[in-house]
Formats: structure tokens, C-alpha cells, sequence
DNA sequence: AATCGATTAAACACAA
DNA sequence: GTTGTGTTTAATCGAT
């Protein structure tokens, strides 16, 4: 009697009670049977994942926007820039492995809350961004890093140059001076004039490479390099701020080797007065939100770090700027650390430039947000016409899905709506549900998922955002019988035994890890219920097999929507075999590993995009000819001893002749997605 | 307002 | 007796 009750005691309980210690409640009844062993990912992988997801969606995003300015502008300053750009453009798949495999997971730990997953969230459900515009940020992201680096080794020698020009007009100086010999003033002034008159053309050049970025909107964020050297930093400052504490930085060379003798080079300068902060906003990122923040819940500061872990040691470089000495261990690090960058002027004229640097950083991080907020409010009220009430930002559960293309809309000023109560800032329950579905998705059932809303195929979905349902706890915006259907077409055999189905559930989305009872419930009972779940009983006992025409017969609705709705959807069909591509490259960019168990294995990309034209065609074809008469699958499948039929009288309009659930039960999606394929294509234009 | 589909909960039967 | 599987019914909600 109470038996749903009694699984739900056992297995529900626990997993949603118990905050912190066990990370899997759900493998323990996701294994015992399976033949395909559940994933095993920590609490602390699944949160360093989600915020991995997050800071790559923002920074795509924020790329993207920087992108539309350039183009905009239309500057074409630096030709390598442009090139690269170009050759980027043109080979997208090329590179897209090695751009996604090439985001450090640094880059996530330089500002942890750039974007809540929540956004990321509506930001994935609704699509802003398509596959192609995210391989192309990608590649423009790549293309910047070279020219960051480029420009850094250039600043690098120059600097160095300067520097050794300084130490020469310095031991001049002292040689002229203890050579007796008097030099009038004028001489001396006459000199350094030259030299300042050197420092400025350098500077000027480099403020010009400045600026020319900058008016591309290029100079915002640089994530792909962890430690950013000085100068590369300094880059995203104004040039006046920049000259000045260039001079600061330089000034301080010469005084602390000019005065080697009076004073140990303790001087102290005070790093909290020559910068103020301008802006307590900022400022408070600057403490909650800085550069060091990734270590915050790992407790080591800047102060003390842990024995492994410093921020300004990485990949065995030390990331103070300016300086990237190379070390073996740790220790020869630290010994670097403290002897090479003591407390004199030049580490602390230096702290003050990272200072001004960081306050620039974040200056133009709350910029790009607002730009960020602008335009998803912006696109939110686009899909309901505009109105002039600016809805929250809280697009979460309208997934209205409007792909047009993101353009950038006039700063609206938003204050910085917290759209979500700041949810992961610190997830510090280290449960792998860190974002629990209500705060984050939809609250409640998941009625009207999209992919029966708008016939919307959940494959592209699935593919695209994978591995974010993998790992994030939000409800997919698919039914029941989407998720199954899809679990049963991923398996080699086109057939899954109800366990495997709810394996593939725990497994695919973090959202089925909890509340076993519930969905598991659901699961069955959208396998009985739906006539496109055919029940066959094997040698090993049942398996569940797709009905695909029963299935596209149960969704008669047809895409009513835009044009430029259907329009995407068929555009999304083009990426059909990318995505599987840009998946995996995401995959292992998140280093999961791909699942090469019985039931999934290599031919789960396969069949993602076999899927994917499936589905699609099962979409378009039934929009217009409402009859699946295209002729149905016919390639049998291995032995099955018994099926059983669901009690549902054949519609008579459906299909002339008793097409029996034999046939249709045996049919195969690998030959259906070559079938009227082009028709569905034809059919919606 | 009626209808339909999705979801959830629950009861029940059956087999291992 | 327990557990897993499968079926069925009912209530609710959202969309059409």
C-alpha cells in the first residue's frame, strides 16, 4: 500500500534533507542494478563546474558585446587582430576544441559572481546565444590572448629597456659625481628631460595600442591569462591615471636606487592613500569579488597561503606583474616572494598600479553587467513586444524562447537588479545541490516544457546545455516523455529496461538526483500511460522501446508561432552535427568524462544528432501534413519475444490500414530520420 | 467554459 | 515482508 511512500522514505529523505555529507543519495539506488555505473562527481567538482558553466556564459557574453562594438566601430587598427579574427571566422570547428580546452579554470576563479547561474540559466533556456556565436567569441577571445601577449612581450622588452637606460644615466650621474666634477643644473635637467621625453614616446606608444583596444571594446576582461602581467593590466586604464603611476612606478626605481644607502628601502608607501576608492560599489566587489576571490573558500589568503596554492603562483610561474620567474616547487617560490618582491617602493608602487588596475577591471565589469542586464531585459520585453514597463529580469520561467539575435540596446541603467536572491555566491553546502530547482528554475511541475510547447526538439537542447543539466540542479525544460524518449534512442539498441531509464536520468540532469520518488513515479507512469512507450519483453526481462510515430502523433500541435521561431529551428537543424562536436569540446573542456558504458557510450553523439534531425523532422513533417504517412521505419530489431500493446484503439484518420504497434514498435529512428526528411524542411518554408 | 496534455500523487497488482 | 515494476485513477495546472 504505502510502497511509493516507502522508496520515497528511503531514498527522498536523505537527499534532500541531509545538506552536506553524502554528495550521492541518488547513486545508491541509481547503481544497484544498473548496468551503467552512475557518475561519479564530487560536491566540490559539481561546484567548481557551475562555476566554470557560469563565468564562461558571462564572459561569452560579454565578448559578444564587445564584439558588436567593434563591429560598430569598425576600426581596424590592429591588422594581426583582424587576421586572426578573420582566420577565426572562417574555421570555427577547427579551433573550437582547442578554444574551449584552452579557458583556464583560472579564468573561473577570477570573479566567481560575474554572472549567477540563474542567469546563465535564462540566458541558455532562452538561447541568446547560438552555437556559432559562441564558437565565434571563442575565437575572438583566442585572438585577443595572442595579441595580449604580444603586446605584453613588446611592453616587456620595452620596459626593460627603459629600465637598463635608467640604471646607465644613474651610475653616469653618481660617476659624475664622484668624479668631482660640477655640472650645472641645466645639464642634469637637460638630460633627464631627454629621458622623460623617451618614457613618453614609449608610453605614447603603448597608450596608442591602448587606446586603439579600447575603442574596440577589446580591453575588458582577460580571461585566459590568470596572472596578468603589468602591463597587460595596465592596459585598461585611462592614460593619464596610467601615466602617472607609471612615473610613480619608474620614480620609485630610481629613488630606491638612488637612496640605497640612506634607507633599507622602507619608505612604506602608503597604498591606501594615493587611491581612494572612487566608488564604494566597486570597492566592495574589490573585497568580495576581487581577483583573489577564488580562494576565498579554500581559506587561503593572500596573506596565507595554502601549502599548495598561491594567487600569485601558478603552473609553477610567479604571477606577480612583471615577473613570471619560473620556479620548480613552491618553496624556491615563496624564497622568490620574499626576496624579490619584499615590501619596498617598487612592490608597493606596484600593489597600487594592481590596485588601480583592479578598480578599472571591475569599473568595466559593472559596466558590461548593466550592458548585460540592458540587454536580456531588453530581449525579454522584445518577445512581447516592447513595452515600456521594463519587466524583472526574472525570465526564468517565461521561456518564451525569442532567438532573435542579441543586439546590443541602449543602456538602460538598470540598477543592478539582483534578479535572484545571490544564490551561489558561496556555495558552501557542499551538497552537489547547490542551487536548489525553486530557487533557481521553475518553481514547481515542469508543465509546458518548450519541447511540446513549440514541437522543439529537446535534442539540440540537450546537446547544447548538457552539460550544464548535468551538473546544475535545474529542471530541464522537457517532459517526461521527451527525457524518455530520448534515454531510449541514446542506447545502442533503441531500448532501455526501466532501471537504465532512470540512470540515464540521474545521470544526465542533477535536477532527477533528488526526489527519487517523485520522478521516478512520473517516469512509469508516462511510460504506461503514452502508447509511444512500447513494452517488450526481453530474455533479461522488459525493455522500453520509442514508438516514433506514436510519438509525433502526440504532439499534434503545430509551431504557430514567428516566422523567425521556425526559422531557427531550422537553422538549429545545420547544427545538428556541430553540436555533437562543440559538445564533446565542452565535455572534455569540463574534463567529464564521456560515458562509454553499454548504454550510451561513443554512440551517444551519434545519436544525439540522429536525434536531433529526428525530432526535427518529426516537428516539420507533422506541422504540415499531419499524417505520418510518410512511410514508417521499417528495420527490425533484434529478437523480442513479447510486446505488449497498450489498449488504444487505432484513430482511423491516423493511418489507413491497421498499421500494427508491431511494425511500429520495431521501427527504427535510424532509418526514420532519412525518410521525408527533406519534406518536413520544404514543408515550413 | 471546455478541452487537452503534463505533472504529481496515490492505490493497486504482481513478481522476484 | 520488502522491493521493483507496471497499471490505473484522480487531482491540479497551464495552454489552447
Amino acid at each position: 500500500m504505502m510502497q511509493e511512500s516507502g522508496t520515497e522514505a528511503t531514498s527522498n529523505g536523505p537527499a534532500n534533507q541531509n545538506g552536506g555529507a553524502s554528495v550521492e543519495p541518488m547513486s545508491r539506488e541509481g547503481r544497484p542494478k544498473s548496468a551503467t555505473p552512475a557518475v561519479e562527481v564530487t560536491a566540490a567538482d559539481l561546484l567548481h563546474l557551475q562555476q566554470h558553466q557560469a563565468l564562461q556564459v558571462a564572459r561569452q557574453i560579454l565578448l559578444q558585446q564587445q564584439q558588436q562594438q567593434q563591429q560598430q566601430q569598425q576600426q581596424p587598427q590592429s591588422q594581426q587582430l583582424q587576421s586572426q579574427q578573420n582566420t577565426g571566422r572562417k574555421s570555427p570547428k577547427a579551433n573550437n576544441k582547442q578554444q574551449s580546452l584552452q579557458v583556464p579554470v583560472s579564468v573561473a576563479m577570477m570573479t566567481p559572481q560575474v554572472i549567477t547561474p540563474q542567469q546563465m540559466q535564462q540566458i541558455l533556456q532562452q538561447q541568446v546565444l547560438s552555437p556559432q556565436q559562441l564558437q565565434v567569441l571563442l575565437q575572438q577571445q583566442q585572438a585577443l590572448m595572442l595579441q595580449q601577449q604580444q603586446l605584453q612581450e613588446f611592453y616587456k622588452k620595452q620596459q626593460e629597456q627603459l629600465h637598463l637606460q635608467l640604471l646607465q644615466q644613474q651610475q653616469q650621474q653618481q660617476q659624475q659625481q664622484h668624479a668631482g666634477s660640477k655640472q650645472s643644473k641645466e645639464q642634469v635637467s637637460a638630460q633627464q628631460l631627454a629621458f622623460q621625453q623617451q618614457l613618453l614616446q614609449v608610453q605614447q606608444v603603448q597608450q596608442q595600442h591602448l587606446l586603439n583596444l579600447q575603442r574596440q571594446g577589446l580591453l575588458t576582461i582577460q580571461p585566459g591569462q590568470p596572472g596578468l602581467p603589468m602591463h597587460s593590466l595596465t592596459q585598461a586604464m585611462i592614460p593619464a591615471e596610467l601615466q602617472q603611476l607609471w612615473k610613480e612606478v619608474t620614480n620609485a626605481h630610481v629613488k630606491e636606487e638612488h637612496s640605497n644607502g640612506s634607507n633599507n628601502g622602507h619608505r612604506g608607501l602608503d597604498l591606501s592613500s594615493p587611491a581612494p576608492p572612487k566608488n564604494p560599489l566597486l570597492n566592495q566587489h574589490a573585497s568580495t569579488n576581487g581577483q583573489y576571490m577564488s580562494h576565498k573558500r579554500d581559506g587561503p589568503t593572500l596573506e596565507e597561503p595554502s601549502p599548495h596554492s598561491h594567487p600569485l603562483y601558478g603552473h609553477g610561474v610567479c604571477k606577480w606583474p612583471g615577473c613570471e620567474a619560473v620556479f620548480d616547487d613552491f618553496q624556491s617560490f615563496l624564497k622568490h616572494l620574499n626576496n624579490e618582491h619584499a615590501l619596498d617602493d617598487r612592490s608597493t608602487a606596484q600593489c597600487r598600479v594592481q590596485m588601480q588596475v583592479v578598480q578599472q577591471l571591475e569599473l568595466q565589469l559593472a559596466k558590461d553587467k548593466e550592458r548585460l542586464q540592458a540587454m536580456m531585459t531588453h530581449l525579454h520585453v522584445k518577445s512581447t513586444e516592447p513595452k515600456s514597463t521594463p519587466q524583472p529580469l526574472n525570465l526564468v520561467s517565461n521561456v518564451t524562447l525569442s532567438k532573435s539575435a542579441p543586439e546590443a540596446s541602449p543602456p538602460l541603467s538598470l540598477p543592478q537588479t539582483p534578479t535572484t536572491p545571490t544564490a551561489p555566491l558561496t556555495p558552501l553546502s557542499q551538497t552537489h545541490s547547490v542551487i536548489t530547482a525553486n530557487s533557481l528554475h521553475n518553481v514547481g511541475p515542469m508543465r509546458r516544457r518548450y519541447s511540446e510547447k513549440y514541437n522543439m526538439p529537446i535534442s539540440p537542447d540537450i546537446s547544447q546545455n548538457k552539460e550544464f543539466y548535468m551538473n546544475t540542479d535545474v529542471r530541464p525544460p522537457f517532459t517526461y516523455a521527451s527525457l524518455i524518449r530520448q534515454a531510449i534512442l541514446e542506447s545502442p539498441e533503441k531500448q532501455l529496461t526501466l532501471n537504465e531509464i532512470y540512470n540515464w536520468f540521474t545521470r544526465m540532469f542533477a535536477y532527477f538526483r533528488r526526489n527519487a520518488a517523485t520522478w521516478k513515479n512520473a517516469v512509469r507512469h508516462n511510460l504506461s500511460l503514452h502508447k509511444c512507450f512500447v513494452r517488450v519483453e526481453n530474455v533479461k526481462g522488459a525493455v522500453w522501446t520509442v514508438d516514433e510515430i506514436e510519438f509525433q502523433k502526440r504532439r499534434p500541435q503545430k509551431i504557430s508561432g514567428s516566422p523567425a521561431l521556425v526559422k531557427n529551428i531550422q537553422t538549429s537543424l545545420g547544427y545538428s552535427s556541430t553540436l555533437s562536436a562543440a559538445f564533446q569540446a565542452s565535455m572534455a573542456e569540463n574534463n567529464i568524462p564521456l560515458y562509454t558504458t553499454a548504454s550510451i557510450g561513443s554512440p551517444t553523439l551519434n545519436s544525439l544528432a540522429n536525434a536531433i534531425r529526428e525530432e526535427m523532422n518529426g516537428a516539420m513533417d507533422h506541422g504540415n501534413s499531419n499524417g505520418s504517412d510518410s512511410s514508417p521505419g521499417r528495420s527490425p530489431l533484434p529478437a523480442m519475444h513479447h510486446i505488449s500493446v497498450k489498449e488504444e484503439p487505432l484513430d482511423p484518420e491516423d493511418h489507413e490500414g491497421p498499421l500494427s504497434l508491431v511494425t511500429t514498435a520495431n521501427h527504427s529512428p535510424d532509418f526514420d530520420h532519412h525518410r521525408d526528411y527533406d519534406d518536413g524542411h520544404d514543408d515550413m518554408l
